[in-house]
DNA sequence: TACCTTTGCCTAGAGATATTAGGCAAACAG
DNA sequence: CTGTTTGCCTAATATCTCTAGGCAAAGGTA
């Protein structure tokens, strides 16, 4: 039987461009090994199983994305690396959003993230971005926290079709990266937890 | 052949229940049924299929957030409102994480959307939340996207274990209101759109 | 080059899920 | 009570996931 020169490599990429054209819930192993004219039990030779296979494509991705933000920003400084920062994972979601969801969709193990250097290099991208807003813990986590809040909600609600009003969805993000640049600028200063609140704690 | 008493309501609650148990996309026609005690067939007669299953309960979900939402801004406004929104949207997340899913995962046909006032209605809250920040369009529209962008964001990311950082994810979040309401009074004034991006649009 | 070992493909099979069609009897309506 | 509706079932089909074992291509070694 002729070999069709499948690596784990290959498969990962060949599913993540499905992902990105058909959804990343829709990934199944028989329509991957469709696509490479195999059967689909000889995929196994190559991962081990679906949860295998989805992992992988989220650690793609994840390492895709830590790559363009970083080519994004590198260079500047300020608002300028932020909105930098920002666009280029809005962009990198809009072009591969099966890829995106992967990152999202997939709860990698311990030991899995223990061996790549992806969480790293996405926390130290984070936190160079923010250095010029001189923010010091707990702000800097805080703050952080909300940008990749921010950034995940609005690309994931947009892609959900949760943007219905008529204003430009690309001009509302530019506005939200406005005012998100004043909020860091401006991060409020410590408050006691609310007093109720802080009697459920 | 006795009757179970099934109704397309009962079966969408126990989707739904069940949706918070195992998670959303673990939702099968199959493992309803056997929770009924009935054979997976039998379902087809008060659902369509799987998909009108989990509109049904994105529906439910969402009309429940709505509702939990409404009840806590009752009679507030300003910060106080903004901040009761905000916790009923997280507190109605993290006690139904499925459920929250649904809402989501499901991308609503637009006739089902039109035959339901969840949409308008969580619309409106939006907009009466932020009636006290004295926004006008299309100020409205962008900090209304930004906010829903934060807490969808922050929820999710909370959910998918994102927060690695042993900060105090219920602290982060505090912080984060904190700094949205203070961005909110200060909404900054319209910009030209970046030049470069401009000859995009 | 020849021979042995590894491994990537296949088939066969089992289990699970989604769904349709038709039958039967419970439930409903008059 | 009788006729009609419909909610359950079985049977069947299609698709997906995965395991086990066989065979031959590919790799490694002498």
């Amino acid at each position: 039987m002729a070999r069709a020169g499948l690596t784990p490599e290959r498969v990962t990429e060949a599913a993540a461009d499905l992902a990105d054209a058909v959804g990343f819930e829709n990934i199944t192993v028989s329509a991957l090994a469709r696509s490479f004219g195999v059967k689909d039990a000889s995929l196994y030779s190559h991962v081990r199983n679906l949860r295998d296979l989805r992992e992988r494509v989220a650690l793609l991705a994840a390492g895709e994305l830590a790559d363009r933000i970083a080519a994004a920003v590198a260079g500047r400084a300020g608002k300028e690396a932020m909105v930098a920062f920002a666009n280029a994972y809005r962009d990198y979601a809009l072009a591969h959003p099966g890829r995106y969801a992967a990152t999202q969709a997939v709860q990698l193990d311990p030991a899995v993230l223990a061996r790549s250097t992806v969480h790293a290099r996405t926390v130290e991208l984070t936190h160079a971005m923010l250095r010029a807003y001189r923010l010091v813990e707990p702000d800097l986590t805080d703050a952080g926290r909300l940008l990749r809040s921010a950034f995940h909600g609005y690309i994931t609600l947009e892609a959900n079709g949760g943007f219905s009003h008529s204003r430009a969805v690309r001009r509302s993000w530019e506005r939200a990266l406005d005012g998100l640049h004043l909020l860091l600028e401006n991060w409020p200063a410590e408050s006691p937890p609310p007093a109720a609140e802080g009697q459920r704690r």
